[in-house]
RNA sequence: UCAGGAGUUUAUGU
């Protein structure tokens, strides 16, 4: 089991679906009951390829086998409900962690929050990330950036800010939480904000991605600054990997 | 087995 573990988890970390799968089938082939550390994986591989039905049967199969969930499965089953819109099952699922003391890991209050988000319920979003706050499990970068979307999405502009500036205490603020915020100014009308915020964050030295230079030409255009698009076309060239 | 789960979402335009 362990050789197979191994073998399947390396290959879905680096996209191998098909050889994972085939590994799986091997497995099987041979009665060999899988662990939670393979089954975790294979749902993680199901739930990236949108293979809903596939990971919730794996789910009942390790129901059937009795090999215990842990946090991560609970964390992947509750995002997989999320998925397919079935919110009343994925907070079922948490309550059931809950009650089995499974509650532990930040990443399962920040999924059970990007569940809600997706739904566009920022409260119920907010409010898993207030209950975690309220055990006194410390945010991570990542858990901010998600609580950054809970606020730019609620459009309170105040406190994404302020979570900005705590993200931004951790280290570089990364492109994707950048977006959301240049996103919310533009979308607010906030054009002068929009702007400083660019300055600020190249000279931070934030490393762009595609989204966030398409946001700022956004912002550069409906102020006419022409120029300035073509200054960071200039400079972006060679640094970002343009798809178009 | 220092082993497993995470965020921009289908654009733009008059």
């Amino acid at each position: 089991e362990v050789t197979y573990s191994l073998l399947i988890t390396s290959n879905v970390k680096q996209g191998n679906a098909e050889n994972a799968l085939e590994l799986y089938q091997d497995m099987q082939s041979f009665d060999i009951i899988p662990s939670n550390f393979t089954c975790s994986s294979l749902l993680s591989l199901y739930y990236k390829n949108g293979n809903y039905s596939k990971a919730l049967s794996l789910f009942s199969k390790m129901e059937r086998c009795k090999i215990p969930a842990d946090e991560v499965i609970y964390g992947l089953l509750i995002r997989i409900y999320g998925k397919l819109g079935l919110y009343e099952d994925a907070e079922k699922t948490f309550e059931e962690a809950e009650q089995l003391g499974l509650l532990s890991d930040e990443k399962t209050y920040t999924t059970m929050a990007q569940v809600h988000l997706m739904a566009g319920d920022c409260t119920k979003a907010l409010k898993y990330m207030e209950l975690m706050r309220s055990r006194n499990i410390s945010l991570s970068r990542f858990a901010y950036t998600v609580l950054l979307k809970c606020y730019v999405i609620k459009g309170d502009l105040g406190s994404a800010e302020l979570t900005f500036q705590s993200l931004s205490r951790t280290g570089l603020p990364d492109a994707v939480s950048c977006n959301d915020m240049l996103s919310m100014y533009a979308n607010q009308g906030l054009l002068e904000k929009a702007k400083s915020f660019i300055l600020k964050i190249r000279k931070k030295n934030v490393v762009f991605d595609e989204e966030l230079c398409r946001t700022v030409m956004k912002v550069y255009a409906k102020e006419g600054m022409l120029e300035e698009v073509d200054h960071l076309i200039q400079d972006l060239i060679g640094n970002v990997p343009l798809g178009n």
